[in-house]
DNA sequence: TCTGGGGTCCTAGGACCC
DNA sequence: TCTGGGGTCCTAGGACCC
């Protein structure tokens, strides 16, 4: 048997525009909303104000705009909320070594046996809200609970600066009345699915009878549904978890066709992901490029290994033009993008004594020296095929 | 008024190897 | 001369999360 563990998600409110708001005074107290303000933007978060106008994340900005009309918009300023969350986890990890962020505005903390530090569960809640409110000046929402299931889903019942402690001992009964999608992994796909079926309630699905669920599921997905459903879940914390792929894409304001119109975004898209390669000391071996089509909304991707680990902009170019050849591109497109994958770090290359590779790092030397450029008097400058 | 951008994880089928 | 079985890796698509 396990012993019982103390989980808690921090998760900040309605984080975009709370910073927004923070940095312009006269922000505070009205509707704020985060997203892409163009045609085809959608709202990324929306200020506790805008809410009860229907306005939420994912939905369209122009549906929005008619909901809300007074609403201020900001396009999002990402490289400051990056930084803001920097601070935040900086300060999350004051409480804990084993802390795992989730997201920019979200973290799992293992306070096990902290007690004797911090107190009662509540009272390490309370802690951590008094600490991220002094340094951030944002508040945020905390989860207490035996898993890491369970947190994240009490942190949302109780927002915006809330703390909710899921009864440790009673956990089960504490879900049973909640709707599915409740359930962390379960989206529109599966609430379809499984209402379909005849579930409603968390608890239905934990009365279930499991191998009935298998049959109707698949088995991994329903051992993972009903084991969640019954409060069981003992994925750990897990602090240090590195970044698996690193993308850029966008979606065009205007669709465009064919292959010269393609690249040109494509290329653009590539240059911003070997930069942040580099911001990161990341080399990768392999890169994927990413079309939407606008009819049918389809969305198709082509990947490869590249012939050497790269962070250049000429070698995901290369490679990204391969890759263009493999679709078909006669008819309008949407989103182009791209993405870097099987990353390791630029530390850990091997020495490329070859003449290509020779070529690469020399390229590779040169765009360091040009992000440094960029870092001290901004993004004005340009360089890269054009 | 159609549907962002950054990611993670899972699955299914085929290749390949023993 | 009608055909194995397991393991692993790769690819592409899709669900899901914030």
């Amino acid at each position: 048997m396990e012993r019982q563990r103390i989980i808690l998600h921090v998760d900040m409110d309605a984080f975009f525009a709370a910073i927004e708001q923070r940095d312009d005074p006269s922000l505070v107290g009205r509707p704020v909303i985060v997203g892409g303000p163009g045609a085809r933007g959608v709202v990324s978060t929306a200020s506790y104000e805008a809410r009860p106008f229907g306005v939420h994340s994912a939905m369209p900005m122009a549906e929005a705009r008619r909901r809300c009309p007074e609403a201020v918009v900001r396009p999002g300023r990402l490289r400051l909320y990056a930084a803001v969350s920097a601070e935040l986890m900086e300060e999350l990890a004051r409480f804990t070594p084993l802390l795992e962020p989730l997201s920019l505005d979200e973290a799992f903390l293992d306070m096990t046996g902290s007690e004797g530090l911090f107190g009662e569960p509540p009272e390490m809640a309370r802690a951590i809200k008094d600490a991220v409110q002094a340094r951030t000046r944002l508040s945020c929402s905390v989860g207490i609970a035996a898993n890491k299931f369970l947190a994240k889903l009490a942190s949302d019942l109780d927002k915006p600066d809330g703390i909710t402690l899921v009864p440790f001992g009673r956990e089960a009964a504490f879900i049973a009345p909640l709707p599915l999608s409740k359930l962390w992994g379960v989206g529109p796909a599966a609430t379809t699915e499984l209402q379909r079926l005849g579930y409603r309630t968390i608890g239905q699905i934990a009365a279930a009878d499991l191998s009935a669920l298998e049959g109707q599921l698949g088995g991994r997905f329903a051992r993972h549904l009903h084991a969640l459903a019954c409060a069981h879940d003992d994925r750990q914390v897990v602090s240090g978890r590195r970044r698996k792929s690193v993308g850029a894409e966008m979606t065009l304001e205007r669709d465009v066709q064919g292959r010269a119109a393609v690249e040109q975004v494509l290329g653009r898209q590539c240059r911003r992901v070997a930069q942040q390669l580099r911001r990161n000391d990341l080399l990768a071996a392999g890169l994927r490029v990413k079309i939407r089509f606008s009819r049918g909304f389809r969305t198709r991707s082509r990947q490869m290994d590249l012939p050497t680990p790269a962070d250049d902009s000429r070698s995901l170019i290369d490679a990204a033009g391969e890759l263009l050849d493999r679709f078909e591109l006669d008819e309008p497109i949407r989103l182009v993008g791209a993405a870097a994958f099987k990353l390791l770090p630029a530390a850990a290359a091997g020495q490329l004594d070859l003449f290509e590779g020779k070529q690469q790092a020399a390229r590779s030397e040169l765009e360091h020296t040009v992000d440094r450029i960029r870092d001290r008097f901004g993004d004005k400058i340009e360089y890269g095929e054009r």
